[in-house]
DNA sequence: GCCGAAATAT
DNA sequence: AATATTTCGG
């Protein structure tokens, strides 16, 4: 959401993070409704287009309508992280058995888990720093040597400074 | 370009 | 407050 159209910068970094829309704010309801409608469409595997934006100053009837300046074409499978690892699907095949849970297109964005530092990991940390020595211990081989494979580098390395 | 520490940002 | 991301030398 932004409020300044002219700027181009809101609409490279949404395009960046896969946004769909961009909403010009004040948002009314009619912009919730077209992102209603495109998500419907999605559901089916359609990519609505839309560019209906207005700029003109008569908005004296109170609420200004902003409107949806953009739409990027929306893919439909579910987006897996960006990691080099595999991917497993684990495909549930034959008669009706659609994990209900969280399917289709709501993982149009994914993000990147943040990860938590329960009293297990942050014991698995400990016993590497101790197992390394209190020198020796940088983020690189902490990570090795706690063997989790989800962590990456940057996590420890902002957990070591706690 | 990777790394670690520190500084910032979210 | 907890984590993540960026910045800054090396």
């Amino acid at each position: 959401m932004s409020r300044d159209s002219r700027k181009k910068e809101v609409m490279t970094k949404s395009e960046e993070n896969e946004a769909t829309h961009c909403l010009l704010k004040p948002i009314c309801a009619d912009d919730l409704k077209d992102i209603r409608k495109c998500v419907l469409a999605a559901r089916k595997g359609k990519v609505v287009i839309e560019n209906e934006s207005r700029n003109s100053e008569g908005e004296s009837s109170g609420a200004e309508k902003s409107s949806i300046e953009y739409v990027k074409p929306c893919e439909l499978s579910t987006v897996t992280h960006g990691t080099k690892k595999k991917k497993r699907y684990t495909k549930t095949r034959s008669s009706g058995m659609y994990n209900e849970n969280q399917s289709a297109e709501n993982r149009r964005v994914q993000k990147k888990p943040k990860i938590v530092w329960t009293t297990q990991l942050h014991n698995l940390f400990m016993m590497a720093i101790k197992q390394l020595g209190y020198d020796k211990a940088v983020p690189k081989k902490i990570l090795e040597v706690m063997n989790v494979p989800y962590l990456t580098r940057g996590n420890i390395a902002s957990h070591l400074q706690v």
